[in-house]
DNA sequence: ATGATGGTTTAGAATCATTCTTGGTTACAA
DNA sequence: TTGTAACCAAGAATGATTCTAAACCATCAT
């Protein structure tokens, strides 16, 4: 049992804020995600701890994710078509690189330009806006 | 039966230059396809075309989508979570934005910055790249 | 014509990620 | 203690997409 990293007791603070209890499962997915830059998915992130909880549902992992997502701990990404969806605990707004051949989803900070991602040869790039639509906006609501 | 638009004159000539046949569904499924700026799914394209082609199958339509994007037709896109792959008979690089509210997907064209998105109240924008990561151009290859 | 070949379609089964359901467990308060 | 609500495990269900097998159809050689 080691000392809990500066990111670990901030997820564990959210999890507090948004009233949601700090159960032994949950505790263990947010160790296992936490300073993990890889993008996992839900499978790799059930591998990893079926060894230290044998006990813990697939389910649950996915019900915790969207809970530590709810709570602002983590995001999951779609980045591709065939692939399933991916969970990153950086939520500072930033954008990815992902590889073509190997599939691996590297961060890439908002200050860097396209240029400017060195490790990277950039074929293509994607940009998605979200928001309100005129429709919507003219609808009003929330 | 009108005279063909040049777009669907165009996409059959990309099934000739992909040496695919020009089928009657796949000549079908341009026509539902190639002047739709909505990026319908695979179920409306099927919804629509089964009026006029009743013994179409699903899986046709969905054959016949990626076959059109092989040829260079069309793309796919996987623009959010829970919603399935959207078709665009756009294939030149832009961009898109997605209503939070109620799903609509907006072309958005490379030249125009995201500031100068007019309709569109921006909320967030997402980036991804697409190319070789460093491992996987140092093994080299095609 | 006849038959072989190969691409295409159909219908339904299979797959796979994700979500839902059910019944039991835990935390915690009255 | 008893009650209540949150939580969890296990497996079933869902839904989009892909696969399979058999039928279909155009083309080509006999
Ligand atoms: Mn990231
Ligand atoms: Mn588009
Ligand atoms: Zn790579
Ligand atoms: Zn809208």
């Amino acid at each position: 049992m080691r000392r809990p990293s500066a990111r670990v007791n901030a997820a564990l603070a959210a999890l507090d804020r948004a009233e949601l209890r700090k159960t032994p499962q949950r505790i263990a997915v947010v160790h296992a995600l936490v300073d993990d830059t890889s993008h996992p998915t839900a499978q790799q992130i059930f591998d990893r701890l079926r060894r230290q909880m044998p006990t813990m549902s697939f389910a649950t992992v996915y019900n915790t994710l969207a809970a530590l997502e709810r709570a602002g701990v983590c995001r999951s990404l779609r980045l591709s078509h065939d692939d399933s969806a991916r969970f990153d605990p950086m939520v500072e707004p930033h954008d990815h690189a992902v590889c073509d051949r190997c599939g691996r989803v590297l961060d890439v900070p908002r200050a860097r330009e396209r240029a400017e991602i060195q490790e990277f040869r950039v074929r293509a790039v994607e940009r998605v806006y979200r928001g309100e639509c005129q429709q919507c906006q003219s609808i009003g609501g929330s």
